[in-house]
RNA sequence: GGAGAGGUACCCAAGUGGCUAAAGGGGGCAGACUGUAAAUCUGUUGGCAGACGCCUUCGCUGGUUCGAAUCCGGCCCUCUCCA
């Protein structure tokens, strides 16, 4: 297989079960996709990566660009040989990361200067930069450079960076992409519907195989988060995959799902498991907490990932206690599987028609 | 036996008359985390109380003083050096 293409197999509603095939993989949707900023899901072997059912995960142009430089991704012949990893990849192209690490120096429609959070050096970067180098790096799913609006933003600056994000889009797309890699669009316009649905429509026009929301969950009330995403679901074409970048949270994703959404990533699962916190079916837990001291149970008990086959509660607050990387390598593992298992039951329940009570169980569970 | 230095909260360690229930670390306890500059950040850490507060603490003990972790006497203990 060496195109990319979408396909929806089931409808309940406006939410969407189907399947995603890329170079590297058909993938089931909806889907969770983990974050490996820098090459890696951090403290996991991708061996272990896949166990957990993950078949697609995220990467970073921001990061992978400044070191070690795409050009040598692109000599270890991409990213998926590169980082020894058989599933499928999507590279983010770091519009996020140039907005939100504060060395922004200058934005304006031919691109962005700023400054390497690494080494201080002076970096221009255009939207044509960002699909070379992720041509370079090789992702099968890869981001044009966006202009993410941080909340609150009026509606100028929202509609200005909408509008700008939308230019260099086109100017994306017309870099030649090859077939096996697809670049999608992403719609921004931060809180206010008008602005997400043409900043929508004009993306459509261009034309791209897959859409994505971003600048969501960005701090807006939940209620507006939910409305906006519904909002722009509503106008983007049927048969392309939405994404939903950043998102996140159990609750979000059966939200996103409930309207229409088919892809998400997050830090959430590898970064919580790093500070202590597992995911599980009956509610969060801190293993880092007092109360797990001397608990041999798993984890999560009937769960079956690697982390739950023989290792405790106690055995892994010990592991963090002590500061041990074993500790995040558990947790990551878990985590990761909690949300693979997740987002099973969710495909579960939408074909059940139990969508509503599963948003229920995990409102309270994780609230 | 002689000479010096020192004993502060769970640990290390500031403080040398009132602004000190006592800086700062560490450790403990708890919380946050949504396209990862995140193995990070925040709060809390003598007792009781929801709070105003109250009570008890700086080796022990007795003094000086309106007031002492801080000054003085005695005692106990630790460390270093010399015999």
């Amino acid at each position: 297989m060496t195109h990319f293409s979408f396909e929806v197999a089931y409808r309940r509603d406006k939410a969407r079960i189907g399947t995603l095939e890329t170079p590297h993989g058909c993938i089931q949707t909806p889907v969770f996709m983990p974050v490996g900023t820098q090459g890696t899901i951090k403290s996991v072997l991708p061996s272990d990566l896949w166990d957990t059912g993950t078949r697609i995960a995220l990467s970073n142009t921001y990061h992978l660009y400044l070191r070690p430089g795409a050009e040598t991704v692109k000599a270890a012949g991409g990213i998926h040989s590169f980082m020894n990893w058989p599933g499928a990849v999507l590279t983010d192209s770091g519009g996020f990361q140039i907005l939100s690490l504060g060395h922004l120096l200058s934005l304006n429609d031919e691109g962005v200067t700023f400054r390497s959070h690494i080494d201080g050096r002076l970096i221009r970067f255009t939207p044509e930069d960002a699909v070379q180098a992720q041509l370079d790096i090789g992702a099968d799913i890869i981001m044009p450079l966006d202009q993410p609006s941080p909340y609150p933003a009026s509606f100028n600056e929202a509609k200005e960076a909408a509008e700008r994000t939308v230019r260099w889009a086109r100017r994306a797309k017309n870099v030649d992409v090859p077939a096996r890699q697809a670049l999608f669009g992403i719609v921004q316009g931060s809180v206010y519907p008008e602005l997400r649905q043409g900043c929508a429509a004009d993306l459509m026009d261009i034309d791209f195989p897959g859409y994505a929301l971003g600048g969501l969950s960005v701090g807006e009330p939940k209620e507006v988060f939910y409305e906006i995403t519904e909002a722009t679901t509503s106008v983007l074409p049927d048969s392309k995959p939405r994404y939903l970048m950043g998102v996140g949270h159990p609750v979000d994703i059966i939200e996103g799902v409930l309207a229409g959404v088919d892809m998400f990533d997050c830090v959430l699962p590898t970064r919580n498991a790093r500070h202590g916190r597992a995911f599980t079916f009956l509610g969060p837990l801190n293993l880092k907490n007092a109360r797990f001291a001397q608990d041999n149970a798993p984890i999560e008990e009937g769960c079956d990932c690697h982390a739950c086959q023989g290792f405790s509660r106690a055995y892994i607050r010990h592991l963090l206690q002590a500061e041990e990387s074993l500790a995040w390598t558990l947790l990551t593992l878990h985590n990761l599987r909690f949300f693979q298992r997740f987002m099973n039951s969710l495909r579960r329940a939408l074909q059940e028609g139990s969508q509503l009570n599963f948003l229920e169980k995990m409102r309270k569970l994780y609230p």
